[in-house]
DNA sequence: ATTTATCCTATCGGATTACTAGGTTATTAT
DNA sequence: ATAATAACCTAGTAATCCGATAGGATAAAT
């Protein structure tokens, strides 16, 4: 499941996206019409600033702005950014691995083997799905 | 990400699909094979059993058995048994399914449709797929 | 009657989630 | 300059969930 947190800032980034031009996008703007508590997508957009998806302009006329255009932003980009890793088992996440502690043997791990499945697919879409998509 | 709970629950059956005849295997068995906290797995088993994925056995020579053909068993089964929604949102999900507070109109909202995609590629792996499978 | 092993309820510390508070800094308009 | 605007940033917090444990009750075999 994802966390509000990530299913807030993607519908965000295609608020965003969905403005077309460059002209910086006002939290308070997409908090009204996205129903989202203006305190807490602050704290999301500066995440995705951070991450170098938004830039950000401060004062009067200023707000966040996708730095690349919407066709160049993958899903996978914006979910490992807010949510962590996409895999169901940290023991399969390409970005965020982590050993099993019962584990002894990975490779001869039942589980382990369907959990890739289940990644690759789910990758599959994510990658291929970009802002613009979702916009 | 899939708690520990629903990992531990699908090693366990997997051990048990895996004695192949119909005698119980102990709670205790299994958690030493698998390194599994004894305890902890005892109420997950239970909570199998109460899915009628497992029957049980009191008592000497007791234990937890398949009650159906391993190849009968879906991994959306227990899945959803052991984590509940295997969809990525609330409002995307088949057999858990909750309206999204911010959501004014549900078909209208892009991240709902790529939740879809990836909700629809993830099932079909997942129940492709059967405890035979996984043994 | 004793041992074995599941059944069941309750609890608990720690982590995470979804927010909120409140002040700081940079930019623009007057 | 000064005031207004809007992002920046750190901290905190209530509620929930997770992983695990405790300890006795029940049922079956010896």
């Amino acid at each position: 499941m994802l966390s509000k947190k990530t299913k807030y800032g993607l519908k965000a980034l295609a608020f965003i996206a969905r403005q077309g031009d460059k002209t910086p996008v006002q939290i308070a703007t997409i908090a009204d019409s996205e129903n989202i508590s203006h305190k807490f997508l602050e704290s999301i957009l500066l995440t995705l600033r951070k991450a170098g998806i938004l830039g950000s302009k401060k004062g009067k006329g200023g707000g966040y702005y996708l730095l690349k255009a919407a066709s160049d932003i993958p899903m996978t980009d914006v979910i490992r950014t807010l949510e962590g890793p996409i895999a169901m088992l940290p023991c399969v996440s390409l970005n965020f691995y982590e050993k099993c502690d019962d584990c002894p043997d990975e490779h001869a791990c039942s589980v382990h083997k369907l959990m890739i499945q289940v990644r690759d697919s789910t990758l599959k879409i994510l990658r291929h799905n970009t802002l613009a998509d979702l916009a």
